[in-house]
DNA sequence: GATGCTTACGATACCCGTAAAGATA
DNA sequence: TATCTTTACGGGTATCGTAAGCATC
């Protein structure tokens, strides 16, 4: 048994089992993914994968067992040189981020700027992804931290951490008639057409639950995925908006204004979430502390399992 | 990085940073052990021993941390094994198991042998040895079960299950005085030299303990590993016996009597240990059901941690 | 016919073990 | 001096990649 085998197997499931696609993700060749996949099998005395003829369809019931095992141990491998790294590159190395629009442009540049001056050798790699990609990056363990408002709960591997909670807002351009009411209601808002983010987006479900719940069918004419986009429409006076208010700046959206909307809208959570059972560099966790000043170090390691 | 390395580090601490030993337990070259730590120390960037000039004295901070997940992968890698097994070999295996001399001798006797009944194809590989080495050889992953009544409990890496519990009991020789009175108190058993098992054996701790608090100093003129010694000079009238209840059966030791000492001497509890992390073969779970017929699988599962 | 898996085979690199040299107690 | 570790070097083996053959869709 050797580590490339367990690389193997691990990709196999990330590719379909398509074993063509493992080749290229572990830059080998096929015939030796063909051939760890036969000697790991022979060794375990364990058939991992059904097949049909010569293709490879899924996991057999050990293989399913022993995939969630060679995880863990790739895992580890993984730890053993993040563990080495925090002692030898302090404040040196990669942190990486999966996240969404809205939290990229409007509620991370922020902390980000302030964690380059502290870390200027830490090179940021930001990937700007559905909440659907954040979790797989994060599962697969090609990001450091996930960060969004949506789809991060309930996942097995993965432990989340509120981050701050915010309720959406209604923008309209300037002059609409929406303006003169001191602060208007469900109905008032729902009489025009709106603009807001796609479904599974930046607490799109809690927008339509308002709705539902006060009886009121809105008329969605237009979805996007984020907030610069949607804006954009509204000041084209195509619909009024509603979008998380990070997203709305008085001074640069100045075709725009920001209703007085209360608590229309249920409360939004927007989460950081961490992969569990993977360390995590020094420098990760300061991040976490930038975010939230009340992070704790040692209760973050035990949330993650560490 | 490869499991070989892997292997090597963890034997280091094993045999005490002796790589020539290191060499032997893994039946490989020095030149190679020695060979594979650099590589590793080089991989990772990290020196992961104390030197003195060409010795290696100890581990480094980063090593510590780095050995403990190099045992957690190691771990994992037997695990793969197991599960592997548990599917293509049902009910053929080895089960370890390393007990005291009062367990084996008394206590799992009709256990294993319904147990072999079972499981004729497992094969049973006893080790006697003092709980220290029990416990060394559940946390070097030797042995599937370690059993005994002291030194399993608070072990960072073992779990323990209460098995049986048991009060010790006094052996005499037959027409004894002590045999005349009803049940005779600590006074009047103190009164004579006392024959039993060696500290940190088979709850000798609870024996004076019991003395101690009755302001008794006994006078402990023997002590043996095991109560078949103890039995034996206590024949000799070199003085009287104080065993686990276990070993004492009326019909074969004819040359002694057991006082009726009721609740004398502090209750034992003798446990079952497993490691934590460990997966075991389904028979293992078993032989616990076989010892305590309220041992439920997935209760003991969570318990050691899978 | 296009894609995907297996087998065969040759080149390479890695791992192991012997042996010699140097360091430590 | 005896034990232990490192370094150097040669032999063997395992791994890798190319290429050909075959199965699946």
């Amino acid at each position: 048994m050797n580590f490339q085998q367990l690389r193997i197997v691990r990709e196999t499931v990330r590719c379909n089992f398509n074993l063509t696609e493992v080749a290229n993700a572990l830059f080998t060749s096929q015939s030796g993914v063909s051939k760890h996949i036969k000697d790991l099998e022979e060794e375990l005395g364990v058939e991992l994968y059904i097949r049909k003829g010569k293709r490879l369809l899924g996991l057999t019931e050990p293989g399913k067992e022993l995939v969630k095992v060679v995880e863990k141990i790739l895992q580890e491998t993984a730890n053993l040189k993040s563990i080495a790294q925090n002692y030898t590159s302090q404040g040196v190395g990669e942190l990486a981020i999966a996240t969404t629009h809205t939290q990229a442009r409007y509620s991370l540049p922020s902390i980000i700027s302030q964690f380059r001056q502290r870390y200027p050798a830490v090179h940021l790699k930001l990937y700007q992804s559905s909440p659907g990609e954040i979790v797989q990056l994060l599962t697969r363990g090609e990001v450091d931290i996930g960060i969004a408002t949506e789809g991060l709960e309930g996942i097995a591997d993965v432990a989340v951490f509120p981050f701050y909670r915010w309720r959406h807002t209604v923008v309209v351009p300037k002059g609409h008639p929406l303006t003169r009411s001191k602060s208007p209601d469900l109905h008032q808002i729902g009489a025009y057409p709106i603009i807001t983010y796609h479904a599974g987006f930046t607490g799109r479900a809690r927008v339509e639950r308002a709705f539902n719940q006060a009886g009121i069918t809105p008329d969605i004419c237009m979805s996007a995925l984020d907030a610069d986009v949607i804006k954009s429409y509204v000041e084209l006076e195509l619909g009024i908006g509603i979008i998380a208010p990070m997203a709305f700046d008085p001074d640069r959206d100045t075709g725009l204004e920001a209703l007085e909307t209360g608590q229309l809208f249920e409360e939004n959570v927007t989460y950081l979430a961490l992969k569990r059972g993977r360390v995590i560099r020094d420098y990760v966790y300061e991040f976490l502390q930038l975010c939230k000043a009340d992070f704790n170090r040692s209760t973050v390691k035990a949330e993650i399992g560490l």
